[in-house]
DNA sequence: ACGTACATAGAAAGCGCTTGCTGTCACGCT
DNA sequence: AGCGTGACAGCAAGCGCTTTCTATGTACGT
């Protein structure tokens, strides 16, 4: 029924062998053959069967990219880079490899799940995106398993991810703590006394690194935290919406609104303008992330420009051998403050 | 060095074939036996050989999604719900599949070799998403491809994409032309006579059908089309950006400006309001897909809702084969408007 | 007590490809 | 003339799993 690569060597008149050496070009083949080959191999329409292929050579052109949210551009900018440079089809990389966004929708178990399903197929590299959960036992399982994929020979790359000791991963962590401290202290700067602060999930990361950076700038600046000034809440405009109302409540006289990332800030633009209060005018507020939405919004947003799609590429190098892995096998990416029309001094 | 079923047959003190049957739970093993490999499997910290195991059973439980752009939300957002149907790890599918989400980057190439790995892969299911390119010879060579893997076993599904007949593929098509059609009987509606179009890349499906049904309004109430009118470029804020100021640079009296997308009506926002223009007041937007972001914006962007999600999870769930395919392979989706601020009577 | 049927387990034959090793020439050198 | 040396091509042994077919009990009906 379908066609094999005995097939093809029938009809070129050569054995399976030679065949296959045509199609992987890695051993001299005499060119009046090669030609016979491909004549064969295109009269036949022949595709080659990747699981045979990978079960002889026991390795596999699939590199696997996992994702919070695929539906999150935060994601999508990173995981489109990072592809990019994996080569997929069309790619400046040699070969042609499958590039594997996998949906892990934040969730540990499945997370895990994914890892072992891409050892199963024997990935080549992995590209784990975004923070991690810091949850015990949960970071044990998952260096446990980056340290058989690192051992199986699989090469593993984090990608704004804190590093992860001991498990042969390579590390591009994002600088969330230092974003967060300047865009505070930029708050700070503009005259702002009363920060609200809205975080993402408390088990994530990053929502720790962002909240730690707010509040050593806010200490740097003696200015002593009200608890009721941080809510925690998910990654997205919904939540961003619904703890603005809530921190409102809690504190009227709030000057300005901290959000975990500019998905956040714009749901409590949101919340804000329809509690009446105009921005920056009567309420400041600030993003973290600047995706490409963030300079749209009016007024345009102040927050913290990672670098996604730098990052990702460099990662997704790294993954495909081609750029040297850094020193340490970790290093630091820095974000960049935007200042926009969305912050400015306090009213009063 | 790896594990293999052997190892755990050894430990177990069963033969392989046993120990195949309790991983795959397809045969009648007595829960003694079952118990004892399953023990075995723990301790030896076995993974399957995903290739080996594809390739004797001669089908993997790969599951391919092709995305012009990961990094759009429109793909992102289809791709999620796409993803979370397939089942991947805790889907609520039976067996894990490996969903692969391939970002093609709208180039012809890239998608047929993207479907080439696919089938080399001998993947499950292909879902392709987004609109088709309109070019004969590739067209040609796509369905051809999209033949053989339907032939082969391989269920294709097209969301949001036009049927492609004599494949065997089940198509979602989205009513972009209704929805155009609608959106610009809004605008008509409003009394708007003189009307921009910032229409996406000439050669792609769903350009063609949004703007068909842009014309379609305005043929309807006896509105001739000025030439000028139209603008082609991206389906991206830059593009809209750009297109706007050459519509305005083109006829300055224009009340009402049509986006290919919601994306393209934010470039044309920002656009309009560096030319000192007001919206509404001024000039009127309207976008299309009705993005998270389009709600966020000010004023509110009035666009034509597209059932991003649902229909993703319906095209996943067919390509599971766990919903019915619709008659005659074709099930047409349908956008609703959505009216907001960024639309109101011309001024004069 | 004996045959029959059912429930399990094993043997073994591949699945389609890669690759180490073994030829076989044709050439050029001594 | 004799032979080392490349340059190719083929043989055949797997890679690790699935699955058909066969074997072995065991329980039951008569």
């Amino acid at each position: 029924m379908t066609v094999t690569l005995a097939d093809v060597a029938a009809r070129a008149q050569v054995s399976p062998a030679t065949v296959s050496r045509v199609l992987n070009g890695n051993y001299p083949v005499a060119a009046s053959t090669r030609e016979r080959v491909l004549k064969a191999v295109d009269e036949l329409d022949y595709v080659l069967n990747g699981p045979a292929s990978a079960l002889a050579a026991a390795t596999s052109d699939l590199v696997g990219i996992l994702v919070n949210d695929i539906a999150d551009p935060f994601f999508g900018i990173m995981a489109s880079a990072i592809q990019a440079e994996i080569g997929g089809p069309g790619g400046r990389a040699g070969g042609e490899r499958l590039a594997v966004v996998c949906n892990t929708g934040g969730s540990p178990e499945r997370e895990l799940t994914y890892l072992t399903l891409l050892q199963r197929q024997r990935a080549a590299a992995v590209v784990l995106t975004g923070g991690a959960i810091e949850d015990a036992p949960h970071r044990v399982a998952m260096d446990a398993k980056l340290r058989k994929l690192v051992d199986a020979g699989t090469r593993v790359v984090l990608c704004g991810r804190p590093q992860a000791p001991e498990t042969g991963a390579i590390a591009l962590t994002f600088d969330n703590r230092g974003g967060g401290q300047e865009l505070t202290e930029h708050l700070i700067g503009l005259g702002h006394r009363r920060l609200g602060y809205i975080a993402g999930p408390l088990e994530r990361t990053t929502t720790r690194h962002r909240l730690e950076g707010h509040r050593d700038a806010l200490a740097a600046h003696g200015i002593s935290e009200d608890p009721r000034w941080t809510v925690h809440g998910r990654y997205d405009r919904r939540s961003g919406y619904e703890a603005t109302l809530e921190l409102l409540r809690r504190d009227p006289s709030l000057t300005a609104v901290v959000a975990a990332n500019d998905s956040v800030a714009l749901g409590a633009c949101a919340a804000l303008r329809e509690s009446g209060l105009r921005i920056p005018d009567d309420v400041s507020v600030a993003g973290f992330d600047d995706l490409p939405f963030s300079i749209d919004v009016v007024p345009a947003l102040t927050t913290v420009r990672l670098p996604l799609a730098e990052a990702g590429a460099r990662a997704g190098r790294i993954a495909m051998g081609r750029e040297e892995e850094p020193p340490g096998g970790v290093a630091g990416v820095r974000g960049e403050l935007m200042v926009r029309g969305s912050t400015a001094g306090p009213r009063d």
